[in-house]
DNA sequence: CTGAAAGCGCTAACAC
DNA sequence: GTGTTAGCGCTTTCAG
């Protein structure tokens, strides 16, 4: 067989590539019988599918998707949402997203919300698209209202780092509040006693729990939860700015900084520099996602890795197989990722 | 008429939507004259095109684009090589290609290419993927080999951001020596003396130019050109920090930083700061691109706007006309999309 | 300017 | 186990 490379014209979409009618053909057998080994189905002699595999290959032929999907029925479009202020976490998402969508042949429209939309707009405009289903990061996964509405049209929906998944929706999650927990935890056994907290977007309820497993840490260990060390940032780089300025202004300033997600955290190390803490000798900083932006500062963040990739993957598999199960009420799931405490150069023992 | 969101159930795909057949019988036509319609050919009495219309709005219909392609031998396939090493200009990129794929009715495939692997394997992905033609952003605009392989499978190709486009492919491009002599001009007229450069990704003909626009704007102030004042960077916030520390460590440093994209200017931000220079009381520093990065600093980046979706958006199309123009060899274009210089808060007279 | 017939490539449903 | 028939929703001919 050539190495694959020589021939990609006979390949090619709408140049009128090799059908199943020509592999059924140059294997002897009918078209269906073509289909259900493409499609894995059972029922196949092994001497008949060696012979219909050797004919794809020979001829190189791929299914058209157009023509699969029409006779199928299949035709599964979902929506993301998107509005995320991290660039890096959304280009993971994106990638999950995209990766899940290829694989299950669904059709993934990428759509940006803007804030000042109407909720009755964007719902809207998602019928007009002829979306089946929606796919809900941060924020829209804790809006009630949009949750709501999607309801009331009855589109599928999941939610995706959630810390409060809805009755009638998919959702996969991390353990927000363990997480955030095992970070303080970690900080707490290197020796530090005053460790700042900077929330997450206001209204997350990942944000809340994240701030929650900050605060059951200290509570275990016997420390004061100092309001004072606490900033309500909104997961953008620009808000981790203003909380590290805040919490370091403190008479008393944290040793530690726990920032809700990577990007705040990278401010954290930015701001402390610039005051001439060096970290992490003066000052310890832990973030959140281990996204790109994780290893895009100087040290290298100590993170949770949330495998956000994967998480939207899994989303799209709950609601291709939700979208496709059109009869029954196809129970939603609520879908638990691992999480795990990635050790770089960002923390350390209190000088 | 309803506002839209109460029967997105009709609307849905899988579902059995309404067809141009029902549109048809609704509007007392033929379901070729809805398609006449849809299409917006001409040819079409305004009257009934009225009638048309009506119908669709009425009953909600969405045409099936898997019907579209199969019927129509549209399938139009591009893959989108990625492996670029900045979060915020791959969102950027990605959401362009994205947008202007649905609007062209095209599949994108997003396709990440690891250093690992060879031309070779890669090509043989994209062949075994039935793609029809290839958007190549830097790095892989510039990489011959590649140009080579795809050209001699007779894959239609698109570089964007290249300094040196194919004869045989398409290229969508600013003036990257334009933009960064109008840069180091504008650090000269700010009275800076010795400016610095950081250069992005080696071997990069953008790279390349950029650095040959800033020691144009050298050469006609009568400036030295310091080859100590250039630093070879990759575009990585990590090469930045290097390149900072490595530019301010001389003697008579730089009261001006040019960095060949945001990620690495944020990087020299960072750096500056950790070693008390303030921004830009201290040292001016202008990036390059205006991604999301160039707003997630503080001070906030004066940079150059490169239009990034827009141009991915652009190349889409025309990869697309070249694939639907299937007969024809259907000119190659070489498009220069405009740049601007935004200035935000991170340059300034020297001291 | 509009309509009728045929078929894109594939897979359900049923035969055998 | 395998083949046959029919048709997914649309657009392309080619007639009127």
């Amino acid at each position: 067989m050539p190495n694959g490379t020589s021939d990609i014209r006979n390949q090619r979409r709408g140049g009128g590539g090799p059908t199943v009618a020509d592999v059924a053909r140059a294997a002897g057998v009918s078209p269906m019988t073509v289909s259900r080994v493409v499609n894995r189905e059972g029922n196949v002699l092994a001497a008949t599918r060696d012979k219909v595999t050797a004919a794809i290959a020979a001829l190189g032929y791929v299914p058209n998707r157009a023509a699969r999907s029409l006779a199928g029925g299949q035709q599964c479009r979902i929506a993301l949402l998107h509005n995320n202020p991290s660039a890096s976490y959304l280009s993971a998402l994106l990638m999950g997203a995209l990766d899940g969508a290829r694989a299950l042949d669904v059709e993934l429209l990428v759509e940006r919300h803007a804030a000042d939309e109407t909720i009755n707009t964007l719902v809207a405009r998602l019928a007009a698209h002829g979306v089946d289903a929606v796919l809900l990061p941060g924020p829209f996964c804790d809006d009630r209202t949009l949750l709501e509405n999607l309801r009331a049209v009855g589109l599928p929906m999941a939610q995706v780092s959630t810390g409060q998944p809805a009755a009638f929706a998919h959702a996969v999650t991390i353990d927000d509040e363990g997480a955030a927990f095992a970070v303080t935890r970690r900080l707490i056994e290197l020796g530090h006693r005053r460790i700042g907290l900077i929330m997450g977007y206001p209204g997350l309820t990942a944000s809340a729990l994240r701030g929650a497993g900050y605060r059951r840490a200290l509570r275990e260990a016997g420390l004061e939860d100092d309001p004072m060390l606490i900033a309500q940032g909104d997961f953008t780089y620009r808000s981790g700015l203003d909380c590290a300025a805040q919490l370091l202004a403190h008479p008393n300033r944290p040793t530690a900084i726990f920032a809700s997600n990577d990007d705040m955290a990278a401010a954290v190390i930015s701001v402390a520099s610039r005051q001439g803490l060096e970290v992490p000798r003066d000052l310890s900083v832990i973030g959140f996602d281990d996204t790109a932006q994780a290893t895009s500062v100087w040290p290298e963040l100590t993170t949770i890795r949330q495998p956000v990739a994967q998480m939207a993957g899994t989303a799209i598999g709950l609601l291709a197989a939700t979208i496709r199960a059109r009869d029954a009420g196809c129970d939603v799931q609520h879908i638990r990722i691992d999480h795990s405490l990635v050790v770089r150069g960002s923390d350390g023992p209190p000088v």
